[in-house]
Order: C-alpha cells, then structure tokens, then sequence
RNA sequence: UCGGGGAUCGUCUAAUGGCAGGACGCCAGACUCUGGAUCUGGCUAUCAAGGUUCGAAUCCUUGUCCCCGAACCA
C-alpha cells in the first residue's frame, strides 16, 4: 500500500475512529485482527455480506488479519450443509480468510479447562435450578433477582459436579454451569449467567466427544482471544453482554485481551432478513430452496445474476454506525445496475412476441447485420444478427391507439428495429377477441443498418429478432419477494404479504441465436429490457433459462405513472 | 419503569466547537440507434426547548420519540 501510517488515515467509519484510537494508544503492539463468526445455522444472505465486507475490509485496509470462525457452540441447530454454504458464499464474495477455517468447537477443551479455572477461583458454580426456577430466580427488567439456592457450594464440590457433568453423568436440563457474578446486578446478562448446559447431542465436528457446551456468551471472548482477535465486530444487540464479554476476558488466564465493537445490522425494504423465516419460507416451500432467486440470501442474488463487485459496492455504500436503519432495496438494484451496465454483452431477446410481416422483404432473403456487444466499449467486440421477412417484436411496443409521447410503433407510424432498418407500420392483424395479433409493415432498404441516408430522425427504436432465425428461452421474471416495505413487520405474518407477483415465467421468449449456446451463470443485457443471467442449474447450451437480475430504468413506465404520457 | 443504545435531506451516511457535504432517490434540461447509459442544473435535513460560546449537529440541562434486552439460542 502506502507509507502512510495506519493511524493517520481518514476513518471511513466510527469502528475505525475506535481503532485509529487503539493504534495510537499502542494496543495490541499495532496489530489489527478481525473475525466473522457465523453459526452453521442457515444460509448468508446480504445482512451478513455487510458484516463480511466490514471485518474482512477493516483488517485488509489495515493490513491485518480476518479469521473465518464458525460458531459452532450448539450442536443440535448446526449442520455441516451450512458450514459448506458459508464457506464458498465468503468466497464468491472475493475474501480469504487467514489460515484454516476455524470452528470454535476446535477450542472445546481450552474453554472445558477456563471453566474449571472459573470454578477453582470460585466464580463459577453448578447450578441445579430447572430451566423454568433459574428464569424465575433471575427476576425481570424491575425486579433484582435472589440467590440460587445451590450458590454456596463448595470449590470442591463444584468441581466435582462439574467433572462429572461433562462425565456424561447428569441428565440433559438437569444442571448447568453458573458463573457467579451478582444477582442483583441491573443487567440481567451478569445474574449468574449459564456458562455450559448438558446437551447428551451428536455435534457435527466433535461427534459425541462432549455432553455438555458452552453458552455463546462465554465461548465467544475465549475463542476470540485464544485466536488474538483484537477488535471483535457485532451487531447491536450484543451491546448489554459487552460486560459480561469483559468480565471473560477480565477473569480468565487468556493471552489477548480483545475489544467488542457493536454495529447497526443491515435491514432492506421489501426483504426478510431473519434466519429463522427464510429458513421457514425454504421449509414451507414458499420458495424453490435457499438458492431462490428471490431469496436475498447470497446463493439466491448469485444465482439471481448479482456479482460479488456489486454487493461489496453496495456495503460500502451503506456504511457503518450505530441507527437503526432500513436502506431502500434500490441502492441494491442501482449497484446491480452500476456494474452491469459497463461489462454485460448486449443482446436482443423478445419477452412476449407479437409477429411483424414486412411485406416489401424479399422471400427468403437474410440480412446479417452486425451489431456492437457494448454501445460504449468497443473491446466487447461485435456480432452477426440475421434479419428477414418475418420479425418478432415486443407485445409493449406496438399500440393501436397511442398516447401522445409514444415513440414506439402505432398504426402508419415508423420506428428503428435496433442496428437493422426502419419499418412503418401499415396494417394490423386481430384475432376474434380484437386482440392485436401481426402487423404487417414496410421497410426502407435504403435505411439498412439504422440510419436513413435522407436523414430523418425517428424516435423510436424497438428490440427485435428474425422469426426463422430466433431460439425460443424460457425466461423468468423476478420480482421483489414481498409486497410491503417491512414484512413481518408489526404484527402482521409475513406469509400474508408475500407478493404472488413475484415469479413470471415466460416460456415463449424468443432470443438471437447467439445467445441460444450462453454459458450457465453468463450474464447479459437484454436490450430496452434488464439483465438477465443463463441460470446457473436449469440453462444448458442449446435450451436456456434467463432469470432477470434486475430491470433497467425505465423512463416510460415512469412517465405512466406520473399520469403524464 | 430497570439496564443498554440511538435520533442529520424521502433513504443511507459524513462533518469530532468554525461553509451542514456525499450517495441513492426525486424534479428539470441536454444528448442519444436502448424512453438505457452519459452530461448539466435543481430539490430536500441537524427531534424539541433552554443554556454555554464570537461561533453549537457537535458541549451542558430538561424533555420527547425509536430500537435492543427477562433461551440451559446465537
């Protein structure tokens, strides 16, 4: 990088304020260690991509480290499908972590030992409260809790029980592990909170080694100091165990003292951010699988077209601090856009095809017009587009009765079919129901490749493909997910607002050949349309599937919806 | 009625006692073989009331509103 020293840059956030502090306070003899610890719980989706980009960026801006460590402390909601997912989705996002994946069940036995080291101090005790008594015991916001009745035993004692907790002895529930910090204290994280439970559970890395686990709040600052991790990232409902994260640290034999940093997590109008529901829309089939493209899970945007640029673009631009927020789903889209727009190949597809005869064409002649894969950037190169008597343009761009600022095709009016010619419409075809089924129009020859030699402009230029020469695609249509700006939100069931609008799958598009061989994942511009991208499971070269990423901005709808067309 | 946090354009977010700035969005215009892209210009904010100060989004006081917390979940 630079010879900057790391604590004279600018801080981009009030996390780096924290650690610009650090720096020049001398602490940690100038490291900077971050860690993203998920549980193997579910799938990544985009709030964990803005915890991802802020510990992973941190440490490299700093040129530190960042560990992968997956929390993997209860073993009977955790499964190795998700520590697989998480791996390759922190990947796909473009990080490396330092060294191995670590897991904090590596660390089971240093946190059994700290526990017996809590016990021998005589800061830990076991408890045999039932689940429903330690509640009850614990008191409320108002309400100072009272002394477990089990607090005074002996070191020995507690040893002993404890040894023979994790002997396999004692029935699940029937006692945990206590540390002993004061019951009256107004934060109800430091009554006596439960260190270890008995959990006789198999746990997907240490198979049936133990039979009791230790509470996140007690596994978490020993795994982040064992690791020397120096400033430890969280969202903020973390922020009233930072004390009892302290007291850890604090009353522990560790060789790091780490700090907790808590943050704002990332909320999106329209998307549901809980583990929890979409694990529930994934069971309920509400959605295909957690690599729904609707999903906002990170293999759902992935296989929805989005690029990891994108998304990491979008974190940066959300930022980081400590309100409450819900940034508009658009940042998203326009980050999409943002990216897309400079490196997708242009290509012409027809959605929903209405059938154009242009009747002074010769039968049976084909032109071959090239066209530009990028209007803007000459290095994407150029393609062949074939072109004959019978086109197929979109259904929205022809109207029989148009209103004012229609640009697009209309009875006797003229449009350009992109890089081919210029066609005037003289005829409509409709079926029983008055639909408008074929148009029939003549093309200028001399207006071949787009441009009329007599230099009359003409406003309207429509995407097209040769009938004879078209592929036919399947095409899905995504759109958001949910048809209200908080779903779950109040006490509304998200079910209830899901949007039935939110998958269209059309199966009579129609696409340029050269787009009939695209490459699964391969991702395009659809012309006048949006992105779309082959899909990564169902398109094979030779019969693809496009999902659409996004739409492109659309300045007609815009103007229809302002009333003012 | 307890503890911990937080309130800045419509939405995110900066300004760390000294010009309230940026991005998205929105509006208007230019340009355009994508009603796309691009380019101009514009719009809109310091929760409230007092105080300290030459000067307050920032410090103090009082109040209001919002979020989180009572799993042997993370």
């Amino acid at each position: 990088m630079t010879d900057e020293k790391p604590e004279s840059r600018p801080a981009a956030n009030f996390i780096e304020d924290i650690i610009n502090a650090d720096l020049a306070a001398g602490k940690n003899g100038g490291r900077v260690h971050t860690r993203f610890p998920p549980e193997p719980n579910g799938y990544l989706h985009i709030g964990h991509a803005k915890s991802i980009c802020l510990n992973f960026g941190t440490a490299a801006k700093y040129g530190g480290k960042c560990n992968l460590r997956f929390d993997d402390t209860n073993p009977t909601a955790e499964d190795v499908e998700y520590v697989d997912s998480i791996a390759e989705d922190v990947r796909w996002l473009g990080f490396q972590w330092h060294g191995e994946a670590l897991y904090a069940s590596d660390y089971f036995q240093k946190i059994y030992e700290c526990a017996e080291h809590l016990v021998r101090e005589g800061k830990a005790y076991v408890c045999d409260l039932t689940a429903e008594q330690t509640s009850e015991y614990r008191g409320n916001f108002y309400k100072s809790g009272k002394d477990s009745p089990f607090r005074s035993r002996t070191v020995e004692e507690n040893l002993d029980l404890f040894r023979r907790m994790r002997a396999g002895e004692f029935a699940d529930g029937s006692r945990v592990l206590r540390a002993k910090i004061d019951m009256q204290h107004p934060n109800l994280n430091m009554r006596d909170p439960p260190l270890y439970r008995i959990k006789k559970a198999h746990h997907h890395r240490t198979g049936d080694a133990w039979c009791i686990y230790p509470m996140y709040d007690y596994a978490h600052p020993i795994s982040d100091a064992l690791e020397g991790i120096t400033h430890s990232i969280c969202t903020l409902e973390f922020e009233d165990h930072r004390p009892l994260y302290d007291w850890c640290i604090q009353n522990l034999p560790l060789p790091y003292q780490p700090r907790q940093i808590e943050f704002a997590r990332l909320n999106l109008t329209y998307t549901l951010m809980s583990k929890r529901r979409l694990l529930q829309l994934v069971n309920e089939k509400l959605v295909s699988s957690w690599n729904d493209p609707r999903m906002p899970t990170l293999s759902g945007l992935r296989r929805r077209g989005y690029t990891p640029e994108a998304i990491r673009a979008f974190a940066e631009r959300v930022g980081v601090a400590k309100n409450d927020s819900t940034v508009d789903v658009g940042l998203l889209e326009f980050a999409i856009r943002e990216d897309l727009e400079k490196r997708a190949p242009r290509a012409l597809a027809v959605l929903r095809p209405l059938k154009v005869a242009i009747d002074n064409y010769p039968e049976g002649q084909v032109d071959w017009f090239e066209a530009p894969n990028h209007p803007d950037d000459p290095s994407l190169g150029t393609r062949k587009i074939p072109f004959s008597k019978v086109v197929y343009i979109e259904q929205d761009d022809f109207m029989e009765n148009p209103p004012k600022k229609w640009f697009r095709l209309s009875p006797g009016a003229e449009i350009r079919l992109r890089y081919a010619c210029l066609i005037r419409c003289t005829d409509i075809v409709k079926n029983d129901k008055g639909e408008v089924v074929e148009l029939h129009c003549t093309w200028d020859p001399a207006s071949r490749g787009g441009d009329a030699p007599d230099g009359r402009r003409v406003k309207g230029t429509s995407h097209w493909v040769s009938a004879a020469h078209a592929v036919k695609a399947t095409v899905r249509l995504y759109d958001r997910l949910f048809t209200v700006e908080n779903p779950g939100g109040g006490d509304k069931d998200f079910r209830s607002t899901l949007n039935p609008a939110s998958l269209e799958t059309l199966t009579d598009a129609r696409i340029e050949p050269s787009l009939a061989e695209a490459a699964p994942g391969a991702r395009f511009q659809f012309e006048r349309l949006g992105y779309f991208c082959a899909d990564a499971v169902d398109s094979k070269p030779g019969t693809p599937a496009f999902n659409r990423t996004v739409q492109l901005k659309d300045g007609w709808s815009k103007l229809v919806k302002a009333g003012k067309p």
